[in-house]
DNA sequence: TTATCATATTATAATTTGATAATATTTGTG
DNA sequence: CACAAATATTATCAAATTATAATATGATAA
């Protein structure tokens, strides 16, 4: 049986300017699918290139920005840079987006 | 004990132009309030221009705008249109925003 | 039927975003 | 050192978004 939560809506008033700007980073096909492929573990720039189908210029910037938002972190390893997922309210809103939009 | 999940990226994939255009709609910080408030309940325009404390006409755009995504119907009656969510999924992300942002 | 309230639409200007191309940086290798 | 591979940055331009102001529509009441 499913509790009935009271309302969350003042709760909401107080973070809505951040969950919109987190939202506003995942509002972008490449990056919503970036972050799924990351998602599942460390990615290289190239993985994810790849994995798109994206110029490197792009791929990059989308890279660098979601790092500038905190979502993402990246590790330098010689030639390679591995990103990984930081923020962990981003892998939580992608498993709910997934368990929502990829039902049986 | 949770269940580790297989891989949702092959739907996900399918599903990636969708959901990022669903997640544009909310990625801006009036229309994310007004969802969350409107998912309370039908509301008017008029109180949702006093919730939010926007202006007529950005308010009355910003419904127009998830009207025509789908997300949101109206009804008039007499002076009056009330609006309500009508995308089920839309419900579900509000609801999974609040879990995962407005934690105790 | 005119006035008014509630809402919608249009026009417009400012800002942001997105894609592409070009160049730069960092690191490993011959 | 010179070069190539991997990634980042910068510049630029088109397109989308946002806010605001002005005007229009639709419904009711006097």
């Amino acid at each position: 049986m499913k509790k009935v939560s009271p309302s969350n809506l003042p709760r909401l008033i107080e973070s809505s300017l951040e969950v919109s700007a987190l939202l506003k980073s995942l509002a972008h096909q490449d990056r919503l699918l970036l972050l799924c492929f990351i998602g599942e573990g460390e990615k290289t720039v190239n993985e994810i290139e790849e994995f798109l189908g994206a110029s490197q210029s792009s791929v990059s910037q989308n890279l660098t920005r979601l790092r500038d938002k905190g979502l993402l972190s990246a590790r330098r390893e010689g030639k390679f840079v591995f990103y990984r997922i930081l923020n962990p309210q981003v892998t939580e809103l992608i498993q709910a987006l997934e368990s929502i939009f990829c039902k049986i």
